[in-house]
DNA sequence: GCGGGCTGAGACGTCCGATGTATGCCGCCA
DNA sequence: TGGCGGCATACATCGGACGTCTCAGCCCGC
């Protein structure tokens, strides 16, 4: 294995091992290298990889910490991930979505706060009846965040973050929005957010499903 | 932003443009390195951090290539973001995975193939009833894992694969496994395995969920 | 006494050039 | 024709030098 994977299995084993918790800062980067028996160049490399997946966050004239470790933090990188697909297997992530969102709404259904509710409500008010659509991409994108918040999962939030990423949705809002696309959305909100009132799980569920299958149609019409 | 990070945004675009397509090969450090404008040292660190995200793939003396960018792929490193947690979190990623495998489960009891129904019971059959845990371990990983292939989502597949990683499986298996964890395993895959058999994808979905159910009972136990 | 600006040490950021090492290809030889 | 060896190529690693940014502590003026 190359010293740089080695290095990068060593700072990993660190942290699982709980010699480096999360926020700890590494010794500076000619000690750490020396340390572990590589070049400072090796090493950097290392800690270049491990920062763009968020484990480690280097800050120039300071030092190199761990990050917090959250898993939204490290999930966020799933993006990327996403972003690096095309058409065919942006169907694949949008079924995992259609799987994972009305299970989290469901969730949210029983956990969700009357604050957090009050704030969609206010939200969808806010956001009047004929919207543009880079604002309703907007507030779209808040409204399912603030729901999944509510499950109290952070993983399954960050991972529907993930999920629900640019690359879907620009392609979801790519060109003329065909039919009454943007009353349709707000309506099927409207409706997520009512059965979320009733604390009706089952409904929540249920809407959750028809609202990620019409964007799922929609996406496949852009195809 | 860092050249290092320009430079990451700009290998992601030229493949997300198609400029570079999979299994593309890039230019030569040294050249690519001048074509975007900064040294060879920082570029092999972009390089790098694209290598540990599985999206370029480096060999030595030959070149750098652009991987096939197979969901299954690139989630893989999810698997490395899920070992970094700790007990609190494993939970979390249980409860997906407690979302997702009862879904696949019933996709695949109207998808997957007959042969496949076959090598899966061969594979229980050859385990025997009282294997040891690392042979129950081994081969409850590879039960899932076909089950979840027989999906056909291959981005649903490589999430579980990841979320099913080592650091969730050694947790639950760790310890001595009290009452009579390997033969209720054994018993909930063959259920699950007839389910699949039947077609019928509701008992196949409640089985799993019984299944993730009691593995989640077992890691609370080791908390 | 207190606050603000300045300065210097420390740490990361970037680059250069050299040398080691693995791979693939091509020509030589049997 | 087939196998072997050597050469060209490209990545791997290293050491050192210099730039830039941060932070903290000192000094000065209010």
């Amino acid at each position: 294995m190359a010293v740089t994977d080695e290095a990068i299995e060593k700072i990993k084993g660190m942290i699982v091992s709980g010699a480096l918790r999360p926020g700890a800062r590494l010794p500076k980067e000619s000690e750490l290298a020396a340390e572990l028996g590589l070049s400072r160049n090796s090493l950097r490399e290392a800690v270049r990889a491990l920062s763009l997946i968020r484990v480690l966050d280097v800050r120039q004239g300071d030092g190199t910490y761990v990050t917090s470790l959250d898993p939204q933090l490290l999930l966020g990188a799933l993006s990327f991930v996403v972003d690096l697909h095309r058409d065919d297997t942006l169907l694949e992530f949008l079924a995992v979505r259609r799987i994972l969102e009305p299970a989290a709404t469901a969730a949210a259904a029983t956990r969700i706060s009357d604050e957090q509710l009050d704030a969609l409500a206010r939200q969808l008010d806010e956001l009047g009846d004929e919207p543009s659509v880079e604002d309703l991409v907007a507030a779209d994108l808040d409204f399912h965040r603030g729901i999944v918040r509510g499950s109290g999962n952070s993983v399954l939030c960050s991972l529907l973050e993930g999920l629900s990423g640019p690359a879907t949705r620009d392609r979801v809002w790519r060109g003329p929005t065909r039919e009454d696309a943007v009353g349709r959305t707000l309506r099927e909100h409207r409706a997520i957010l009512a059965a979320l009132r009733d604390r009706d799980a089952e409904a929540a569920r249920a809407w959750a499903t028809v609202h990620i299958a019409s964007m799922e149609q929609r996406l496949r019409a852009t195809l």
